[in-house]
DNA sequence: ATCGGTTATCGCAGATGTACGATATATTCT
DNA sequence: AGAATATATCGTACATCTGCGATAACCGAT
């Protein structure tokens, strides 16, 4: 099937592909080992995840792709660090989007809704 | 593939579930369009979707295993709305995982990483 | 130039997601 | 009972995800 992202207005679009990336343990796994190393390890979140070499390779470049991390080629090795701009602006994109959902909600109950 | 997410800390695969469940853009709208008619509206939201009435159907089947979404049957039509307390779970589960991520990142420079 | 260590990519396999038409189910109305 | 409407589910088709081993590419050191 061809995605029909292009059919929903681009803001949500782009929300939801950020989401996505946020929807494998893995990745947020990556995001954590990360930050705690204050800056960018490589082969260090290998050793951190049950996962082989190739397949956090491959969630890291989703992450890449998502713009959550940025990587730089160091030498020998790689080197990715969380993008903190981008990080802040995903916080703030879910927040946005769902602030205004809470708001809209009956305050109080969550009992039934019909 | 055997989903791995048993290998991971289950607060980690949890939240991933939850953000699965934001990572497509039809999910999003469905939220929206269930929060601004404040309760619950049920073919409706086919109307305001892009989307053939199964796969509609399909997307709300998936909100509601994520918790997100609770379905009622009311006569000849169904009844969903947005489960207020577990989208404000979902809030501030995002909120507990993205905030330390962002406070140990270096808090001025966002240029280079190594 | 070669070796050794690190990372990215390829190819594969199985699972899951996305979308739809067709069909079943349930409920109201006549 | 039967028709009409609304929704859920089934079956199908294709796309994407997930995971891994194998291999390639890259770089520093010998």
């Amino acid at each position: 099937m061809q995605a029909k992202t292009d059919l929903f207005p681009p803001d949500l679009a782009r929300l939801a592909e950020a989401a996505k990336a946020l929807g494998h343990p893995a990745r947020l796994a990556i995001l954590q080992t990360l930050a705690e190393r204050g800056a960018c390890v490589c082969g260090e979140v290998v050793d951190e995840l049950p996962l082989a070499q190739a397949t956090v390779s491959q969630h890291l470049k989703a992450l890449k792709a998502a713009g959550l991390v940025r990587g730089e080629v160091d030498g020998p090795r790689s080197c990715y660090c969380v993008d903190g701009t981008a990080l802040r602006a995903l916080a703030d994109g879910l927040g946005g989007f769902l602030a205004p959902l809470l708001d809209a909600l009956p305050p109080d109950d969550d009992a039934d809704c019909c």
